[in-house]
RNA sequence: GCCCUCGUAGCUCAGCGGAUAGAGCAGGCGCCUUCUAAGCGCUUGGCCGCAGGUUCGAUCCCUGCCGAGGGCACCA
């Protein structure tokens, strides 16, 4: 007998339907997605389904009595223990104690693979975050992205998914301009432009520029301006790449604007618009009529002084992503770029897309952040600026990547600074990992004291703190699966904190080492697989967030 | 004015049609003589913004209203 899973469960729900509409018991069709639960009670059974209320309409009788049909067939699977109708006619499902103690083994030989799926296999996915201009340090904006961005690229890859996590180097520009005459005015002590670039960072930036190439105080100043903007970028673009390599949010492309207007992506961009024939002139300029899709107005690709705008770029951009073999593209941009979310749909369908399928935009809500009970309010003023680098500082790579991945980025956030960085239990990354790090230890104390994995007996598994945590253990791939299907890492974040939970309740009950002079018997063998395996899901899950699982803390 | 997102416990937030709406923090009471107390148990705390509608069933879906935040350039 192997262990019985969620699918598992859901493939013999399935099979009884069919065999009861096959017995002529009812007739209405088989859902395509059919609802297995683990109920909050656990008097409920280990899992619950309400399939017999959905089939009742159709099949036009009571739902207690298509759950009697039901509930008689299942309980005949190999595997579950009992089924009981319960309320307005849920299936409460209890596997048998040896069914259910199986998954520990499946899971401990599925070891870092256990929570991979192939739901979303042969899908091409890219992945575009941050892409922030070269010209200024990432701030808390891009943080919670560099988080979240990160884990979504993760939770993807599990699910089977081809990723490519893409970052869009906006070099190109007037506020390139301005940001090399910013530099240049604090090279030389002069006043830095109204509109330029006013923080801390440009006069060390200014210095480094003329560190490394003094020459350039000898330039007049065209060229000077334009040698500070190449370097500042050049220095800038290099610090980005390194705070988000500290972070540990790695880019597969890194993707320059400049680039797309001379490698022809421009061009190519125009024609496949052209062939779809959007394109119109009007008092000389070249628009883009995406009123044809659902925008609020028409957009200029071509100026009438022939300037291209900022808007071309992102149709050369799109036309590009998908030119280059991408299924899909994933754009996760800031609230304040959420009016573009029509826009981007509608060159989807101005290129001939599918708007729902070729594209998608996710919207992070702003990140606040408190400190001693006070908004930390951004403003342009030096030293008022959050960056990414001061945040990993105040707390750590950990606690930022955990405090941003554990709520939906659609939703606007507040962050506590103090609770963030205070090493305790107050803080959810230290439960969770604290979890890891607590079956990390009781496995090498249980292997010291000679306890091996050499005998597994899960019907010993049977205390009800054990049912628990193994149909926990069972979730996880769904729980993976459907962090990926939604683009929402933060599930798999709160299913860790329960599962930490769960597994520290065990803990409290039920021993793995004997006490004193008690024997080293099977339940204790079979209860160190239960913790390998809880161990597992908790590193793999951590790993999914891109937080670390410490062996000891 | 139009568009988008959001209103859930004192605070920060989960819960994309199900059973008695959850977690952490904050408040109260307990639990370390042997596997990590960064833990566990118990407890206080809720017209799920308001009003209609759909449904066997709505915090969830639809409509309207109220409130908060954001967006509406031949800027980038």
């Amino acid at each position: 007998m192997g262990a019985v899973t969620p699918d598992d469960l859901i493939h013999a729900i399935r099979g009884a339907v069919e065999q009861a509409v096959a017995a002529d018991s009812f007739a209405a069709p088989v859902p395509d997605d059919i609802v297995l639960d683990r109920p909050k009670n656990r008097a409920h059974g280990d899992y619950a389904t309400n399939i017999a209320m959905r089939l009742a309409k159709p099949a036009g009788q009571p739902p207690r009595k298509i759950a009697e049909v039901l509930a008689q067939l299942l309980a005949a699977v190999d595997g579950i223990e009992k089924v009981v109708v319960a309320g307005p006619g849920f299936l409460n499902i209890t596997l048998d104690t040896e069914s259910l103690g199986l998954i520990a083994r499946s899971v401990v030989e599925q070891g870092a693979a256990y929570g991979r799926s192939d739901t979303l296999a042969g899908l091409r996915i890219n992945l575009e975050f941050i892409s922030a201009n070269p010209t200024g340090p990432l701030h808390l904006g891009h943080t919670r992205w560099a988080a979240v961005g990160d884990a979504v690229g993760r939770v993807l890859t599990a699910a089977g998914a081809e990723v490519t996590r893409e970052f869009y180097i906006n070099d190109r520009g007037v506020q390139m301009d301005l940001f090399g005459a910013s530099l240049r005015a604090a090279a030389l002590g002069l006043p830095i432009p109204e509109k330029g670039y006013h923080g801390d960072y440009i006069p060390e930036l200014a210095a480094e520029v003329v560190a490394e190439h003094p020459e350039v105080l000898q330039f007049d100043d065209d060229k000077q301006a334009e040698a500070f903007r190449e370097e500042g970028y050049r220095l800038q673009l290099a610090q980005q790449k390194q705070t988000l390599d500290d972070f540990g949010t790695h880019f597969d492309v890194w993707y320059s604007e400049r680039h797309l207007h001379t490698s022809g992506a421009v061009e190519r961009g125009l024609d496949r618009l052209k062939e779809q024939g959007h394109l119109f002139t009007d008092a000389d300029a070249l628009w883009l009529r995406t009123t044809d899709f659902g925008d609020d107005k028409d957009r200029v690709l071509i100026k009438s002084d022939g300037d291209l705008t900022y808007f071309a770029s992102d149709t050369a951009y799109y036309v590009d992503k998908r030119y280059r073999g991408f299924d899909v593209c994933v754009y996760l941009l800031g609230a304040d770029h959420h009016g573009y979310v029509n826009r981007l749909k509608a060159i989807a369908a101005c290129a001939g897309d599918d708007p729902d399928v070729n594209i998608e935009v996710l919207i992070g809500q702003l990140v606040k952040i408190l400190r001693n009970g006070e908004e930390v309010r951004l403003s342009k003023r030096a030293g008022d600026i959050v960056t990414l680098t001061d945040f990993v500082a105040a707390a750590s790579v950990d606690a930022v990547r955990y405090s941003l991945t554990r709520y939906p980025s659609d939703s606007p956030l507040t962050l506590d600074l103090d609770l963030i960085t205070r090493q305790s239990s107050d803080n959810p990354v230290f439960y969770v990992q604290y979890a890891h790090a607590r079956t990390c230890n009781v496995a090498k104390n249980a292997e010291a004291v000679g306890i091996t994995t050499d005998v597994f007996r899960p019907e010993l598994l049977s205390h009800e703190s054990e049912s628990a945590l193994l149909t926990a253990l069972g979730e996880f791939p769904r729980v993976v699966a459907q962090a990926a299907e939604l683009r929402e890492p933060h599930r798999v974040a709160r299913y860790l904190e329960s599962l930490a939970g769960t597994l520290h309740r065990w803990y409290e009950a039920c021993r793995i080492i004997p006490k004193g002079d008690e024997q080293i018997g099977d339940v204790n063998r079979s209860r160190l697989t239960l913790n390998i395996a809880t161990r597992t899901v908790l590193a793999n899950g951590l790993d999914l967030l891109g937080v670390s699982a410490p062996e000891r803390m």
